[in-house]
DNA sequence: TGTATCATGTAAGGTGTTACATGATTCG
DNA sequence: CGAATCATGTAACACCTTACATGATACA
């Protein structure tokens, strides 16, 4: 249940439209939340109910009309709160471990398939490191001590580029794996 | 929409009741499939449906009849379809960092709490990281180059493993970076 | 003329969570 | 006697995904 407070933390950086907010989640915020923009719409009526968030209608010029959304003081203190909660445990579903335990019942062809595909896998998560690397070379490049916003936002980035490395690793383990029994 | 797969594999491997079936979910396929008791009653109900899988009533001596799920071949056949199909984008839910991004947003005190918070979590995984490491040396204590099971098994926990250490060595980093924060 | 982008939604269906429900045995 | 474990479920609700829907402008 933490869209809204995702939501909440990127309005508070940034006040921004549904539309803005689901490129958000494709991007920057979509590194460690998704949302499509049906669950982003619906939410932000629910949080606009509650009274956390408010909207400015702002007419454009050749382009549609739209609803420019930002954090009240309510919804800032909700986030507050939502703050000094634990952790919830975080829900694992790793699809391509579950593929791995069941080529143990595939026979060589579902096997040789399956090294293809974790090869796929493992460009797509090539190119997501590089996007990262480039990402923290545009967006940081000299530590500023005195801006909090920007350190904690770095140290966010800097734990998606340990994990896409981590997964590269692993997925070269992976690989020799399969590749050995294949023999 | 892996369950079903998770649950096929979790079969061949040992066939099982719903209940033992929902506790290796509390525990080794818990690792990178989470699923509770009413879900998985739910979905072999759907898979018994399909011809998935076949239970066999089982008395028992002091205590109540279970059914003992198997998978069949059809269940089989569709394991391996799947086994084929491309791995599906993940949905990354990663509450800590929305709360470490929100904590632009907190006062002093609101900081202070979240590094304890971040020093409870990190407990938590180095406990988990723990019990792997404890996994590994009981069940695989020596390599065994013909056992595909095993082979494949041991390679999910290693990935497990290196997932553990990469999360402890940023929650160092996040930590770091709090407190430096904080002066 | 067709595709991409901006902008906001509804509807249907599937999945997941939480609470409730039952009933026996084992162990301290 | 109470708590934990074994064993299986139902019901209600919350949440997420997919498909459908509209309509304007910009650009090739």
């Amino acid at each position: 249940m933490a869209l809204e407070h995702a939501i909440l933390v990127s309005l508070l950086e940034q006040p921004a439209s549904g539309y803005e907010l689901a490129r958000r989640f494709d991007r920057s915020i979509g590194r460690f939340w998704t949302a499509t923009h049906q669950q982003i719409y619906r939410v932000l009526k629910r949080m606009e109910s509650d009274g956390w968030v408010t909207a400015e209608e702002v007419g454009q010029d050749g382009r549609p009309d739209k609803r420019c959304w930002s954090a009240t003081a309510a919804g800032q203190s909700a986030l507050a709160d939502w703050l000094r909660a634990p952790v919830q445990p975080e829900a694992v579903r790793h699809e391509l471990a579950v593929k791995i335990r069941g080529a143990a019942f595939a026979d060589r062809a579902g096997r040789a398939d399956l090294v293809a595909e974790v090869e796929r896998y493992r460009a797509d998560h090539e190119a997501v490191l590089a996007s990262y690397l480039a990402g923290e070379r545009r967006d940081f490049p000299a530590p500023d001590p005195g801006d909090a916003r920007a350190a904690l936002q770095h140290v966010v980035l800097r734990g998606g580029i340990a994990y896409e490395r981590m997964v590269l690793a692993w997925l070269d383990d992976v690989l020799a794996t399969l590749r050995d029994l294949a023999r």
